[in-house]
DNA sequence: TAAAATGTTGGGTA
DNA sequence: ATACCCAACATTTT
């Protein structure tokens, strides 16, 4: 489940059962999930931790504990729930956080590439992390910067975390092609204007799926229904919003990329 | 069957 | 230092 808005999501979804409570035990069904310490480690030392907020950054989830961070990135299938105990577990519940109460945190992962991190101070983690593209200080004049600071095409940019946290494949192809801006475009090649387009089609989408509890798509299915509202990912061969010419799809960086080649332009 | 899927990272090469 | 490509991670679905 992951980009930022469907992050967002979650982190909205989990806040009210989560904070307040204690963790009195973890299960570990697939001990790799845990990217610090040892499992042994791991379950000692998060044990009777109780959670204090929680909040993301790029594409973690961030949990304030009593002493420590604990981070989880969903990265391809991840998703969690707050749930009974008495709910059956589902096939792919790999890594359970026992409450207090009557409830548990599952991090349910298909495909297994999630990670989980517990420590002291979450810049460890989120360290590299660029910017927040919904925070109040994120203005386009910033975003220009960061566009006239490199040499390379716009959608690969902004899939990098470390430029900007948060953009993944699908929103990349929403904002691109609701700026009107062709993903291979080189980054030090927009005007200031270009970029103030950019910015408030970045801004535009990830608030509009934020407000549509994120997409829903590929056996993830969560209430989220932006997938309804794509201009360009999964779209190929279907009119452009802007212009009405067919969408293409081609593969950059090893990712599917979708644009308009008539209206985006180099 | 082969290919692709909301992501990241590390290695090798320009 | 910067940019770029690919394989790897693991599983399911089309």
């Amino acid at each position: 489940m992951p980009e930022l808005p469907e992050v967002e999501t979650v982190v909205r979804q989990l806040r009210q059962p989560c904070v307040g409570q204690r963790i009195a035990d973890v299960t570990l069904r697939w001990p790799r999930h845990i990217a610090t310490l040892s499992p042994r480690q791991f379950k000692s030392r998060i044990r009777d931790q109780k959670i204090q907020s929680l909040h993301r950054r790029g594409k973690y989830l961030v949990f304030s504990l009593t002493n420590d961070f604990l981070l989880i990135h969903l990265k391809m299938s991840g998703d969690l729930q707050v749930l009974p105990k008495a709910t059956p577990r589902g096939k792919h519940a790999h890594t359970i956080f026992h409450f207090a109460n009557d409830q548990e945190l599952r991090f349910s992962d298909t495909r297994k590439f999630g990670r989980v991190y517990l420590v002291a101070d979450p810049e460890e983690v989120t360290g590299p992390l660029g910017p927040e593209p919904l925070a109040r200080n994120f203005t386009a004049g910033k975003l220009f910067n960061i566009l006239t600071a490199r040499h390379r095409p716009l959608k690969p940019l902004l899939l990098d975390q470390t430029v900007i946290a948060g953009v993944g494949n699908i929103y990349a192809d929403e904002s691109l092609n609701r700026a009107r801006l062709h993903p291979q475009k080189r980054s030090d090649s927009l005007t200031r204007a270009e970029a103030r387009t950019l910015w408030r089609s970045l801004r535009h989408t990830l608030n509009l799926a934020i407000r549509h509890n994120g997409s829903s798509i590929d056996t993830l299915y969560r209430g989220g229904e932006h997938q309804n509202y794509f201009r360009a990912y999964d779209r190929e061969g279907e009119p452009c919003y802007n212009c009405g010419a067919p969408i293409q799809r081609i593969v950059l960086g090893g990712r599917s990329t979708h644009f308009c080649s008539d209206c985006q332009t180099l």
